[in-house]
DNA sequence: AACCAGGAATGTA
DNA sequence: TACATTCATGGT
């Protein structure tokens, strides 16, 4: 038994009814940098470490964009070491708020105001910020509908039969747009949904049993037996 | 005690 | 374009 290719629609909707509304899920999101600061930090890590690393930054007072700008490289790794890859990330952090002092008087909303292509080419200069990164600040930062894609959603795709878990970023990305309304609060929600998903089910050792999506999963079908349940 | 977690940049062919 | 390597901490 082939299980049929859903649509990325009605897979959102489905997700949205087994997990909920997760209009709450990122961390901090009422502050703009907090949430660039975040997208920076919990890159290939878990948002435990990541929150670590965003707490001591708010106890040393440097949450901002101009008390940060004013830190020392080094001092800026050592406060958020606990979120891994920490000279990199410090990097990414300063050289984020070299950009705004370089091309916006350190206004970070000067920056958000860009249209969103701009914006996103412009967030994308900074070297620590990709793709996935930069989708994060947009939806999560800048309210603009621009899906993200991280390892959760490239699974997803594979194991629904959609596409190619390689294929490029902005393809993968082109199949949620095409598929969901342009709109921020959705992207934003749909993300939260597959990352949520992703942690309970849709793991690189998949945890099938109670998965929603299984009849449409390659991955839970191909391990339907040892459930016992049988179709 | 190996293995994994919500990436990104760089180098090579 | 495709693939390997590096960066690093913390939980299981």
């Amino acid at each position: 038994m082939i299980a049929p290719v859903p649509d990325l629609w009605s897979v959102h909707a489905r997700l949205a009814r087994c997990y909920g509304a997760q209009t709450k899920w990122w961390p901090g999101r009422e502050n703009p940098f907090e949430v660039i600061a975040g997208a920076i930090l919990t890159q290939r890590t878990t948002w435990t470490n990541a929150g670590r690393a965003i707490r001591r930054l708010r106890e040393a007072g440097v949450l901002t964009v101009d008390a940060m700008a004013a830190l020392d490289v080094d001092e800026l790794a050592e406060l958020i070491r606990p979120s891994g890859f920490y000279r990199a990330k410090a990097g990414a952090l300063k050289a984020f708020c070299d950009l705004l002092g370089r091309s916006f008087g350190g206004d970070l909303r000067r920056l958000l105001r860009l249209p969103t292509e701009a914006l996103r080419a412009q967030l994308l200069t900074v070297r620590g910020i990709g793709d996935e990164t930069a989708d994060a600040i947009l939806v999560y930062a800048a309210e603009r509908p621009s899906f993200v894609i991280d390892a959760y959603a490239r699974r997803l795709l594979g194991r629904l039969g959609i596409a190619d878990p390689n294929d490029s970023y902005r393809s993968l990305q082109g199949r949620f747009m095409d598929a969901l309304p342009r709109e921020a609060e959705l992207y934003a929600d749909a993300h939260a949904l597959i990352v949520r998903h992703g942690q309970l089910h849709c793991r690189a050792e998949p945890m099938c049993a109670g998965c929603p999506l299984r009849d449409v999963c390659a991955s839970c079908a191909a391990t339907s037996h040892v459930e016992g349940t049988k179709a």
